[in-house]
DNA sequence: TTTGCTTTTGAAAACGATTGCATTTAGATA
DNA sequence: TATCTAAATGCAATCGTTTTCAAAAGCAAA
């Protein structure tokens, strides 16, 4: 019964001006006279007065919110990235509209439709595991609604896009295996069609080239999850072969920590029997023994950088050219594989 | 330039019918011709139109929207919760506008304030550690907006909460160290003034003296983060006292992996010389080794809860009495108090 | 006073939808 | 053909703002 908000208009008449004279005394518009404006503003603060945000957006067709598409929020890497969205948002007077898909596609599509509805001034987006088909993106792009990819990407849509540089990063924990003596390395990761795991797999290929070491397939084993219990399964079907590894890269720090798990178990010791370097920097990685080296995935700067990016182009009047940035790792040495 | 959406209008005057036919006829009002009907419902999906959310807010006063307002995303109980709220949420056609304080109590403050623009139906607060005053949530009370807090709630407001037996909780965990054999045992806690922590400590405190245990105040120590590395500092301070103790409360799983980590560098067996339990149930307890005995926060179910006592009220034509709800918790034993 | 300018105010349209009420149209009946 | 009724459609107000344009008010100069 009183959810009722205070108007513009009860202040109006409250004080026997005009609706556009208080709207002008609220904006600071010098057109009002001071007298008036002060009357204005100190009724408005006692009243409570909280300009409506539902007409405001209306009227000036912007909403000054950006929505966020992901997979997940219970996931230590989206965390990061929505802090660095929201640091950059929250400056800029944006809010953020988070949408989770559950690493679903249907659910994917049908958010990003309903994000078309005009409450949002710009999405940033993560497509799921599963997505294949991207026409829910296509009218993004024809409707020129700003649009910002970001870690997994689409390769075939003409949108910005801000990935961590996965081939690289890939390369770099296989090199840092073999400076550290690793000759048999094996691979474990998640599902094949991930593109960031794709491009994992073929840094983790190229070191191996690269250092003349031979690449054998029954090294390389491909999971769903990326999570604990797979890295363990994974694991376990690795050290029963026939070749048994000296080094492994998991794709995730999960499967890392599952790897070396099992790599206990199997009566071996982490570092020096076999070394494990995982992926992303999860906080569990500094804290479980021994130590787990890894590559900083850099989530909260890709957010922030996403939604620059967003910001930019929501604020630009004219169109802007399509850009993929493609951001540097780190690699982070911890006991799992100091062997030297 | 071709950001415009299509519009009701753009229809008609495509179909050279009126805004209102078209209106009626996209909510199969069945005051229009059925071949009218069809002729619109196909063109508007022709022309790819979406109905404008913010017009449609105005006009209805309502947002389809509730606010969540937390300390921080980057947190495996607030993660959960969130899940819970998405689930509930979703299904009834709800989205969620997160903001985040960052454990500050003003961007609480602000964020709260400005909330109140009319842009969401109700809010759902978790207040910071930091927070004291709560004027920033008066006027929902005192305008009648839809507020249920959950998990830290204010003491003093007029509100709905959902809220975790902290108590309960605390007693359970102390009871079960006790059960274990411990007849020495610490606290270890997060900030004094956080009422969850103080309600976990009496629940210690209670359960020692139902047990005939002496409440030594020495083996009573607060932090303020709830962190790792808190956990290992406060666990030297405790080890390095006239008693030693053989038994840890942890309020957090994370001071009590500190804990852990600390006994061991000191050469105690976990759990023989010294058992632990810690609190929430986070991921890396079930991995840690030994694997961290922790309470069930139950945040998935807190978080649904909370949802669903917050969309009662904002569907509810009169004012619902206000209520608390106290949840359960479980105690979930590993291998970190195993010692029969 | 009248004129002209500046300062201040107000009326009304617009944003995109819904909906109560009035009007038109079509078909049926007299 | 005229009248009546029901079906279908359109007009206009509304939600809470901003903003353009017009009008009023105040004041100085003629």
């Amino acid at each position: 019964m009183k959810r009722e908000q205070v108007t513009i208009k009860d202040i109006a008449i409250e004080l026997g001006v005009s609706i556009s004279t208080v709207s002008r005394a609220l904006s600071n518009n010098p057109l009002v006279k001071p007298e008036t404006r002060e009357a204005i503003q100190k009724l408005a603060k006692e009243m409570n007065y909280h300009p409506n945000f539902t007409a405001l957006s209306l009227r000036q067709r912007k909403t000054r919110t950006i929505g966020l598409l992901i997979p997940q929020v219970v996931h230590e890497f989206f965390a990061q990235v929505i802090r660095g969205i929201e640091d950059v948002a929250y400056k800029q007077g944006y809010n953020v509209l988070i949408s989770t898909s559950n690493e679903s596609y249907d659910r994917e599509a049908r958010n990003a439709e309903e994000l078309l509805n005009g409450r949002i001034d710009g999405l940033l987006a993560c497509i799921t595991k599963e997505t294949s088909s991207i026409d829910h993106f296509e009218e993004y792009v024809s409707r020129e609604v700003p649009l910002v990819f970001f870690d997994c990407v689409p390769d075939d849509i003409l949108s910005d896009k801000i990935v961590i540089d996965d081939m690289d990063a890939g390369f770099k924990a296989t090199e840092h295996l073999i400076k550290q003596g690793c000759t048999r390395i094996a691979f474990i990761g998640g599902p094949k069609a991930l593109n960031t795991n794709q491009e994992r797999l073929l840094g983790f290929e190229n070191a191996l080239k690269a250092y003349g070491l031979p690449v054998d397939k029954k090294m390389i084993l491909h999971g769903t999850s990326g999570k604990y219990e797979e890295g363990l399964e994974l694991s376990r079907a690795l050290f029963s072969g026939d070749i048994i590894p000296n080094g492994v890269f998991a794709a995730t720090d999960m499967l890392g920590i599952g790897a070396i798990k099992n790599v206990k178990e199997a009566g071996l010791q982490v570092p020096t029997d076999v070394a494990v370097i995982g992926f992303s920097n999860w906080e569990i990685g500094a804290i479980y023994e021994p130590g787990l080296s890894t590559i900083d995935q850099r989530g909260y700067e890709l957010g922030k950088i996403a939604t620059n990016r967003l910001l930019d182009r929501i604020h630009s009047d004219h169109q802007l050219p399509v850009t993929t940035k493609v951001i540097k790792t780190t690699l982070i040495q911890r006991g799992s594989t100091s062997r030297l």
